[in-house]
DNA sequence: TGTACATCAGTGAACGCGCGTTCACTGATGTAC
DNA sequence: TGTACATCAGTGAACGCGCGTTCACTGATGTAC
């Protein structure tokens, strides 16, 4: 074996273990040294690899965004009848909230509180985006569809037009506004469940995570008017 | 000045410090050692106050849960017209968005990742409980009301009723199960929205976050039927 | 009202731990001629 | 094909730091008679 492919194999050992510590422990408690310990290397010489405890973090988190981002992408694309836009918001959806459930250390990494003194470089932004990109491709389809059966919307203003400014360079074909709120609130809505469930605010309100869960999302596919008989 | 009083004084001025600290450096950061440094004890006084780092934890947690509290059912309580559930309704959201947005770091303790190691006590519990306890008031209010003209509303299985159930105990009077669902997504929203905003997922998407959370909370106030004319 | 004793606040040193990062060094792997 | 040199991986010790918690102790404040 080469150095360099040494050196790929190592870097992804490396990388793996602390995948695992982070799973276990949680971001906060994501030791350099203990990672260095379980792959059986003197904490110094991680620094080969990894020139700092931000790098490897920076890793995970990219590493962990694109795990999310394939498995919504995988699911998205599992419904054959792609017309049908209720089961492929649903089947996103379920795929957030089912990798968060599976991967809570992950999400929190992701989506709870951001790490003190680590600021995510631009380096994480398209892996990030992968998500948020599912949302968007579903609503630029339905409106391309057209006929809106969705529930009524209310009209937007010119300040909340300018707000929205941001989202339409990710657009290759328009969404009215009045609709992108909609598909903003599920965002919100999705991120929101999965986030006060897995952070502990439902419980004991909540009794079944997963029929409530789906009853909301049910509900925004309504509410976004995906779910019309073709 | 008696012993006991002193007591009160010292103790209430080390939660100060904490609290100060909290806002200063975030809950991962706080330190039982610096907080003594800035109160001009030496570390082991505090001791004498609080029983542990946890103890203090847990009293920043319940001062934070009863701030805001006090801000949502200070704007609640703020709109005249009692029957104007759209603007208590939006009162409330607000108070929520700004008290957030005016203290990201408490907010982040409540409401973003655990923090490891620390398990929050029942002590919490009612302090938490007065920020839904806002929402599930305006709930049976606005069903009270009787006539509904909000959005069209799912149908709830039998399911998705028994995973109501540990709701039902917190409302005086009845809340329709589809309603419910609305009120919840309307929760949901509300703290997605704030966590995604805070946590910076909206960074260079929404150009103006109070524009657009006005228009996301508007359309849950007309998806919940709160905006119809008396 | 004064004295003897008990209670309590706060000190300072210590324990035992862990962290990220640097640096001089050894020994193995690669490269150029 | 063999040798001289450069590159690189990994070591081990150290730096400097900070943390939560315990404990024997001092000195002040309270209490009972």
């Amino acid at each position: 074996m080469s150095r360099a492919e040494n050196r790929v194999e190592i870097t992804r050992t490396i990388q793996e273990t602390a995948r695992r510590h982070l799973a276990e422990v949680g971001p906060a408690a994501l030791s350099l040294r203990a990672i260095a310990r379980d792959v059986g290397m003197v904490s110094s010489a991680v620094y080969r690899y990894f020139p700092s405890r931000d790098d490897l973090l920076t890793a995970l988190i990219v590493e962990a965004y694109d795990e999310l981002g394939d498995a919504v992408e995988r699911a998205d694309a599992g419904v054959r009848r792609r017309t049908d836009l209720a089961k492929r918001f649903l089947a996103v959806c379920d795929a957030i909230h089912d990798w968060a459930r599976a991967n809570p250390h992950e999400y929190a990494l992701l989506y709870g509180s951001p790490v003190p003194g680590y600021a995510a470089p631009d380096t994480t932004v398209p892996a990030a985006a992968r998500v948020t990109g599912a949302f968007l491709r579903l609503a630029q389809e339905s409106e391309r569809e057209g006929d809106d059966l969705g529930a009524p919307t209310r009209a937007v203003g010119s300040t909340e037009r300018k707000a929205l400014d941001g989202v339409r360079p990710a657009l290759e074909s328009p969404v009215a506004d009045d609709r992108m709120v909609r598909w903003l609130i599920a965002w919100s809505t999705v991120f929101g469940h999965t986030s006060l469930e897995l952070f502990g605010h439902m419980h004991r309100g909540i009794l079944d995570y997963d029929a409530h869960f789906a009853q909301v999302t049910g509900q925004l596919a309504a509410d976004l008017g995906l779910t019309r008989v073709p």
